[in-house]
DNA sequence: CGAATAGTGTCTGTTAGACATTATCGA
DNA sequence: TCGATAATGTCTAACAGACACTATTCG
């Protein structure tokens, strides 16, 4: 028999100030009913790259494709899933919240339901992979909307890392990076209060995650 | 048909100051004869996870268990292979040249034949990764012997680099680390000149690779 | 004007990195 | 004692992080 072979995503999102993974249920056996990750087989005629399937996956179940996909790694081994030897290839995704609109039914990182498979253990790997490459990158950007002000990114950071970082600091640090673009003119009301300044990610750092050499 | 599926291993040691990589002549179709990175089918019957294959394959190419052996990640496409779509899952191994003893041939990483598959752009990218990974992590002591000096890690750390290291700043930000544990009373000489301490990896991080917050 | 959040300025302890100096061996 | 490399000590500029302060809006 040949081995199972399949990609999964993880598609994590910003809800209030936590980080939310997206969760299907399951439509066949094995674990019909039970809330799990979306995945599906790879499709040697349709898909260019696991990659690939792993885009075809989330458009089809989602209706988007992620501005941010990335490969995890790999699970494998006899004993994951019940029909056989199998190999996952594990990918993550990041969007923000108001592309999904309620879409798929998301769960607190914290908070999850029962899961099939491994799919508890991967989900909290990633998430761990997640926060350490925050701390270094610039990578909650795609957890923001293409416009976002400095206040709503910096919550997403503080969301992605669990803690407190400094608004003053990480202002200055994003300004020294030179990733952020101010959009003239353009602010954003949030209560009764000073409207904060609307940016984009900068010209020459879209699509491309900038890595800081060390720090926060 | 199905997806083929195998691994490859990227295994990295130092010769000289210089990263080399070894590759074996393929025994069978396609591309028999050519130097290739040693790879194989995983086998259902015998591994217990496509990591476990990896290790095999080494085990029988080397007859050595490496001692430090992490996925890098997937390449997979309808091209790549004429046989068909496949899909390969790259683990990297890092061993000290001692335990090579010539066995398998390597090649200088910036000096390699021709190479079937995309396995050239698979090397480049592992360099790349490892090169990184140092920046952060002790990493390169896994390209040491066991037992070992300062400026022969220090050599280690510049030829993954690829760029000079301040002996002294390297000296200090290691025993800052504490991942050092000093032999008492054992040094190795290198020529008519003071004779350097050993270490080893102190017991806490045996196994264990240390990531620095930051910094070399 | 007051409440609330956006945004700026300043200070300090830490540290990466440069470099000078001392130590210890073989020949 | 000389040549060479190991190991230690010192200095400085850069910077992360803490925190005080100012700015701007709404009600």
């Amino acid at each position: 028999m040949a081995v199972i072979l399949t990609v999964d995503v993880v598609l994590l999102t910003l809800r209030g100030d936590e980080l939310h993974v997206a969760l299907f249920k399951r439509a066949r056996e094995p674990f019909r009913g039970l809330w799990a990750l979306p995945g599906g087989f790879i499709r040697e005629a349709e898909d260019d790259s696991a990659k690939a399937a792993a885009a075809r996956v989330l458009r089809d179940k989602t209706g988007l494709v992620p501005p941010y996909l990335e490969e995890f790694g790999t699970v494998s081994g006899p004993a994951r899933d019940p029909r056989g030897w199998s190999l996952t290839v594990v990918y993550f995704a990041l969007v923000p919240a108001a592309l999904l609109d309620g879409q798929p039914d998301t769960f607190a990182v914290s908070r999850l339901p029962n899961l099939p498979f491994d799919h508890a253990a991967v989900i909290a790997q990633v998430v761990e992979r997640v926060r350490n490459k925050a701390s270094y990158s610039s990578l909650p950007v795609f957890l923001c909307d293409p416009e976002f002000t400095i206040p709503e990114l910096h919550a997403a950071y503080e969301a992605v890392q669990g803690e407190q970082v400094n608004a003053a600091n990480f202002r200055r640090k994003l300004e020294e990076m030179g990733v952020l673009e101010e959009i003239k003119g353009q602010t954003k009301v949030s209560g009764r209060n000073r409207p904060a300044q609307l940016y984009r990610v900068a010209k020459p750092f879209r699509d491309r995650l900038s890595v800081r050499p060390r720090g926060l």
